[in-house]
DNA sequence: TAGGTTTTCGCCTCAGAGTTGAAAACCTCG
DNA sequence: CGAGGTTTTCAACTCTGAGGCGAAAACCTA
């Protein structure tokens, strides 16, 4: 589970109150049970953890067999992509919290490689597809979108460039209205919002490149 | 397990012997046994049908959950997208066999949408990885090379762009050699092969487009 | 009203994909 | 052995889209 919250890129951890790993960090899940779907029971174990409805976006990542990644017995795990949007703030309970995705703590089985290979399809799917609607709230400015793709890119995204490639893309679309500038002044920003709040691949691909050297 | 024969993309089907779907073809597989790797289970399952060593590349598609797919119980299924390579072609047991993609029989369980989604992800990842060695044989022409990503992706493909873009990346290199001409003359082809046996993803994205309208 | 701030937009550059045509290097047949 | 056919290769061009830059727009505060 992934959002962006202060900025950058953090994920929902849990710390673990049974063996093994007993109070190391972990990512939030379950067992399965017998007639579920994996996406049901996902969410289900997600639901003791925070307010499902807050998530917009879950994908399936992986399966995970290797049997050395339980220390005491044979287990198989399917690991899931969720994004949060910025801006909610679900409730959590005490042994659950935020960790930016930069500074992982120590993690529980191969739970660490799971987060970061979350994050690299966050990042590959942000250049070819609108997976963006569900890193950012309704509405918004261009300005507040780029510093959200610069949150779950790791580099500065040129406000500009991002606004063309978008709405060529038709993947985001203007509002009509305008917010009103912060204390300081300003232009007014015209507000934006995503076409589609599912996840819809482009015709072309097309990187979001870091900017050019210096 | 996908090649290309014939210049068109094939899956390699399996004849079932037991139920359910006495009788209708279905991708090869079987049962996961504890402590064993998922790719280990595929290997062994496969190593009924092919010689195992000819696969050149295997890859996880994706765990399928619906309590639905198996009409009397409960089942987890995970996909993986095998590659062999243009050219060998090895034994086949006699309820095994190779169909063209483009035109697949009924399948069993959900193995048509399994074996689509294999061929979309080939697709894809021609366009960003070496992925291409796990098709072509060892060494190749560009003509030879352009017809298997034309077989693979669906449409024709331009020699000299393929060319230009693959040596760019550096996924290709020239061996040196040149290919006497077959009967009716031509110039001798320069020789190819892929750098890397082994599936890397090109920094660059940058799709191998159809050639324009026409 | 002057000066500061943020957003927006047009225009330019640059790189790489796709196209085209001709030269290169072979064959075969009369 | 030369003319004509075939396939490959290469260089030059076009086109599209990403990235960069600076000026104008539209607000604020003092």
């Amino acid at each position: 589970m992934l959002q962006i919250r202060d900025g950058t890129l953090q994920a929902l951890l849990w710390k673990r109150a049974r063996e093994p790993f007993l109070g190391t960090w972990s990512l939030p899940g379950g067992y399965l049970e017998p007639g579920e779907t994996l996406e049901q029971s996902i969410r289900k174990h997600l639901a003791a953890k925070v307010d499902v409805r807050e998530v917009a976006h879950l994908e399936q990542l992986e399966t995970l067999s290797d049997p050395d990644r339980d220390p005491r017995e044979w287990q198989i795990a399917t690991a899931y992509l969720g994004l949060v949007p910025t801006g909610v703030d679900p409730e959590l309970p005490a042994d659950t919290a935020w960790h930016p995705v930069s500074a992982l703590p120590e993690l529980a089985f191969d739970h660490r490689e799971i987060t970061l290979a979350g994050r690299e399809r966050l990042r590959a799917k942000l250049s070819y597809t609108n997976i963006g609607f569900a890193l950012a709230p309704a509405q918004f400015t261009i300005s507040e979108l780029r510093d959200l793709y610069a949150a779950a890119l790791g580099h500065d995204v040129s406000a500009t460039n991002l606004q063309r490639v978008l709405l060529r893309r038709g993947v985001i679309e203007a509002t009509g209205e305008r917010r009103a500038p912060g204390r300081g002044g300003g232009r007014p920003a015209a507000v934006f919002r995503f076409h589609s709040p599912r996840l819809e691949v482009t015709d072309e691909f097309a990187v979001l490149r870091p900017p050019s050297n210096k």
